[in-house]
DNA sequence: CTGAAAGCGCTAACAA
DNA sequence: TTGTTAGCGCTTTCAG
């Protein structure tokens, strides 16, 4: 038996106080209108009785909770792969809900029994709120919660039908590979490739969409491979480019991770970087610094991107009525590879 | 305006299906003494009205939440950091817990102010009970909140003062480095150094133990240095223990990380692995296996770690008394490095 | 400034 | 098998 005596109720904290359950509340609350000898002697018996306000009972009546979730539709595996992409999403929201003093709930709903799991949460209103780290494809459960009247924030922008909008946070993908194509054309580049992201997320879709615009206004021909941000499918990618078009002298790769691949494949192939093809990468993780040679990349303020979707979240549910989407700067960063 | 129109309560849903509301709470819980054609009626009314069970205003009565903490007592940037640890007692949680039909709630308390947040959402019973992973030097979260009646297992053995004792669940340190430290002598080597971690850490302090104890064993004198299990403490620990004694022909490294760094710095000194020098590590992370040569080292079995203390945490959840500490074995696993 | 009273939405005896 | 009734522990008018 795990020993737990009663736990005491604001019933019992008032008997002991000689004051009723009302003013017991107040002073728990932090309510101002309390004399202060009754203040005193209401924290006294909380003191010595142990109390703990129960939240259950709380919530049932104030109907809030002061958590928020954020929800991370991977599996454990992939959340804890290489790319800091989640850690800066909950440390940006971290900040946010700490000074806010909400309590974060993480969740992990990677398989789809989990996936109605959360949902039931939500909709029971265990938490004022959910956000999204990162959405899959045309992943139904965002604007399921919206449409049942729960605040909801995804970063980055949800694909799919627009039945019910969801708010979003989200970089500006496509201007941040204007911005690195440009860069290679006024390097003088002539023959310009990109290895592409998965074509069911926005980052590679949109990150795609921006190379071909800037090529098509600038008169060039497209040349693509694609791969899934993956190591290894950078490799294989660029493998496929160098094949198609050996004369190629630049490749804009539209993830750190796949250029790390490609730059492996280049210096496999003979090619010199940035000598005869200049590299840039996206995402500018960690490692951009330690390759051979540091690559040149886009910035993506993913920390400012969890903090942005946090206040959103926090004014909805504060019962305000917010703009539909946030789209943050990205930002060019130079080094050695291009 | 969130346009959340009022959300359907019980009472509605058993006015239009024509029921009381005990039965509507029946069919909404899957009794099954509920006439047939009555259970019909009353789903499509909750169909039709998009009802939700309102989770505080059932657990006030009912005492449970369905959820379980899983408290990762570090920094985001520490819980993402390389090694698999966290992602591994997610998983073998997540699988318990899946099973259980029990919603898991990842809470990040790497600050002061966090910490105490997950003590008054834990003590609010806002969760049926809190499984941390890893525990920090004397963290005295987990012996507070069994202090106030709520289930608590914690991976890894908590250290200090046992004023209330902490049910937990850890690897066979000890045993296994004994097998290491044994596998050595074996192998015909007589002076055999460590490279031990932390000593506010269970882990690093139960290894060096073994470490000593085996030796003590044998006759032979110890020979430490001491890293905190990252790379580079390794490869400088490992020059220091090369300047103590040059003659050494074998350590033990309390991780795989600083076993890492260690092989760097043999390299760098002309030592051969294994033949001038045997390496051992401990954790057999991913990295192990790539190394130059691959890593020997101790295999601990971290998501079975997760499952256990689930199973422990639920069944406490139960109310069913438990016993105290549950040990782990763990096994060596041999490659090219000793 | 304090207390009495009325629920918040649900479950669980207990009757019928 | 179904309904009636009494709360779970808290906040919040509304009087005093």
């Amino acid at each position: 038996m795990t020993t737990a005596r009663e736990r005491p109720t604001l019933e019992a904290v008032a008997r002991r106080a000689g004051v009723s359950r009302a003013t017991v509340s107040r002073v728990v609350n932090g309510s101002t209108t309390v004399a202060e000898p009754i203040q005193e002697a209401v924290r006294r018996a909380v003191q010595e009785l142990g109390y703990v306000p129960n939240l259950a009972a709380r919530s049932l009546v104030t109907q809030r909770t002061d958590s928020i979730a954020l929800v991370l539709p991977e599996t454990a595996t992939r959340v804890f792969s290489d790319d800091q992409f989640f850690p800066g999403i909950i440390r940006g929201v971290s900040q946010e809900l700490e000074a806010a003093d909400k309590q974060l709930v993480l969740m992990i709903a990677g398989s789809a029994a989990s996936h109605a799991r959360v949902e039931r949460y939500a909709t029971g209103r265990h938490v004022d709120g959910v956000m999204f780290a990162s959405v899959h494809g045309a992943d139904p459960l965002p604007s399921t919660l919206v449409r049942s009247g729960i605040p909801v924030v995804c970063s980055g922008r949800p694909m799919g039908q627009v039945s019910v909008p969801v708010p979003y946070v989200d970089v500006d993908h496509i201007g941040g590979v204007a911005k690195a194509v440009r860069h290679l054309l006024e390097l003088g580049r002539r023959r310009i490739a990109t290895i592409a992201g998965p074509q069911d997320m926005i980052a590679g879709i949109d990150r795609l969409a921006g190379y071909r615009d800037e090529l098509r206004d600038s008169g060039r021909r497209s040349l693509i491979a694609v791969g899934d941000f993956t190591r290894e499918s950078g490799a294989l990618a660029m493998r496929q480019l160098l094949d198609d078009d050996p004369d190629l002298d630049a490749v804009f790769v539209a993830s750190d991770l796949m250029a790390h691949g490609a730059l492996r494949t280049l210096r496999e192939a003979g090619r010199r970087v940035p000598e005869d093809v200049a590299v840039v990468g996206f995402d500018d993780i960690e490692m951009a610094r330690y390759t051979d040679p540091p690559l040149t990349t886009v910035r993506q303020p993913i920390q400012e991107m969890g903090r942005e979707m946090t206040r959103q979240l926090l004014r909805m549910a504060a019962g305000e009525d917010i703009g539909h989407a946030v789209v943050l700067p990205t930002e060019l960063v130079l080094r050695e590879s291009a």
